[in-house]
DNA sequence: TCTGGGGTCCTAGGACCC
DNA sequence: TCTGGGGTCCTAGGACCC
């Protein structure tokens, strides 16, 4: 359906009905990186900015006004030099360190509203709002997210729907229309039908390009089409995962607030600065990237009992010689030592590190990992654990300090010619007086 | 010249077993 | 010539998400 057809452009589901069963609410920051970006550099405010990603790759996040000049997310930065120029867009590389504080800002006002919440993703967080049948949750939802906003300084918008899969609809509608007030809620079959109507279908949570590409084919056009087709043929088309989108579409609820689970796998990978050809170089990086997963799981109180190492070229540079390996070993023991993982890493990587090629990107991945190791480990297991554990110990609580990386393991070196770009690093504004009031505490 | 990083879940097919 | 059937486990690859 065309948008013009509409009476009520600035809020097409009309004005709200009788309440249904509502449950679900999604949250979300608007322009999340480029929020960030803006709130402590209040100039930014109403002009073009972009947030690219790491290595200064591509766009991973714009701001309205940048969305406007028609910049596609996801576009290479390269490309955009001539748009970039010439409309005076901000650009920043990514910093994560500040994204991260600002979405646990963010997610901790939120919880001031709302107990049970699923912190989804950086700059989202699924709500249950069962048990607020008698309050009017426009009214309630237009309070949370002003008072994010006030308390932030990021605008978020708010969707309410019986399932997860439609307050994602609404969602999207309270970040399109002003008039919703960031708060957009379904709670009609009326307003499902006409939300659903002007919804395209890839733009539904769960239709990715592929799928909607064979829907389209097959004339699915809209999330209302695609609500219309059988349960058989969705089924038999998408599996029991485009089932689960088709009845949440309809209403019936199937995907519920989950708790937060380690993490079944960690990965730490990066495209290289420049290209490298030397197995030294390639070292470097990879013992900081199995450096980097023993960190995260010594943060998650776990250990990892398999290690994956891969290497690739650029698969961009069609007119050089291509190559991709990776090798992936069982651990003796189950662990998250620094130097036992770099060594694991470093062996496999030796295994399938071939010469004469231009190296592009490395990665380490860690997976079945448990929480804790077993009492009886492998009996011909000569490490002394009980030494490198407290080693451990020392080495993250000296990092916690004095700041990251200052203590590390020889191999992880200090050429760093892997060392990914990023030119246009905005300050960790809002952790860097926390890390140094930290460091002044423990000295 | 220059194209991110980190996850999850599901399915199909092969190996293997009884 | 004829050549079972069912279960489990594992893996690779494909799809999706932000």
């Amino acid at each position: 359906m065309d948008m013009e057809t509409n009476t009520n452009f600035d809020s097409p589901l009309g004005a709200r009905g009788s309440r249904g069963s509502l449950i679900y609410g999604l949250l979300d920051c608007n322009n999340f990186y480029a929020s960030c970006e803006r709130v402590f550099n209040p100039a930014l405010n109403g002009v073009p900015v972009v947030v690219l990603s790491n290595n200064d790759g591509c766009v991973i996040a714009r701001s309205a006004e940048a969305k406007a000049l028609g910049i596609p997310m996801g576009e290479p930065a390269f490309r955009l030099k001539d748009l970039i120029e010439s409309n005076q867009v901000t650009v920043f590389s990514s910093n994560y360190t500040l994204y991260g504080d600002m979405s646990h800002r963010v997610m901790t006002t939120i919880a001031e509203f709302v107990s049970d919440m699923e912190v989804y993703s950086i700059d989202e967080a699924f709500l249950l709002l069962d048990g607020y049948e008698n309050i009017d949750l426009k009214v309630f939802g237009e309070k949370m997210v002003g008072t994010v906003h006030r308390n932030t300084g990021i605008p978020v918008s708010l969707g309410i729907a019986p399932t997860k899969t439609l307050a994602k609809v609404a969602n999207k509608f309270a970040k399109k229309y002003k008039d919703y007030k960031g708060v957009c809620i379904i709670d009609t079959d009326e307003k499902r039908e006409k939300a659903l109507k002007l919804t395209e279908i890839g733009d539904v949570w769960g239709i990715g390009r592929r799928y909607a590409k064979t829907l389209h084919y097959h004339s699915v056009n809209t999330a209302w089409d695609f609500t219309q087709r059988t349960k058989g043929w969705v089924r038999q088309t998408m599996g029991v995962v485009g089932e689960r989108t088709w009845l949440e579409l309809r209403g019936t609820a199937c995907l519920e607030m989950e708790t937060p689970k380690s993490k079944k796998s960690i990965c730490t990978s990066r495209s290289f600065g420049e290209k490298l050809t030397e197995l030294s170089q390639i070292s470097e990086a990879v013992a900081n990237f199995a450096a980097g997963c023993a960190e995260k799981l010594r943060t998650q109180n776990s250990y990892g009992c398999v290690l994956t190492v891969f290497i690739h070229t650029n698969p961009f540079a069609t007119n050089q010689p291509q190559y991709y390996n990776q090798t992936t070993m069982q651990l003796s023991v189950p662990t998250n030592d620094t130097t036992e993982l770099i060594s694991y890493a470093l062996r496999g990587l030796t295994a399938i590190f071939a010469t004469g090629y231009k190296y592009k990107k490395a990665g380490v991945i860690v997976s079945e990992i448990v929480p804790a190791r077993p009492l009886q480990g492998d009996l011909f297991d000569t490490r002394n654990r009980e030494k490198f554990n407290k080693l451990m110990c020392v080495m993250d609580s000296m990092n916690a300090s004095y700041g990251k990386q200052k203590v590390k393991v020889a191999s992880q070196g200090f050429d760093r010619k892997w060392k990914l770009k990023n030119e246009k690093l905005s300050p960790c504004y809002s952790t860097k007086l926390k890390d140094a009031l930290e460091v002044g505490a423990k000295d």
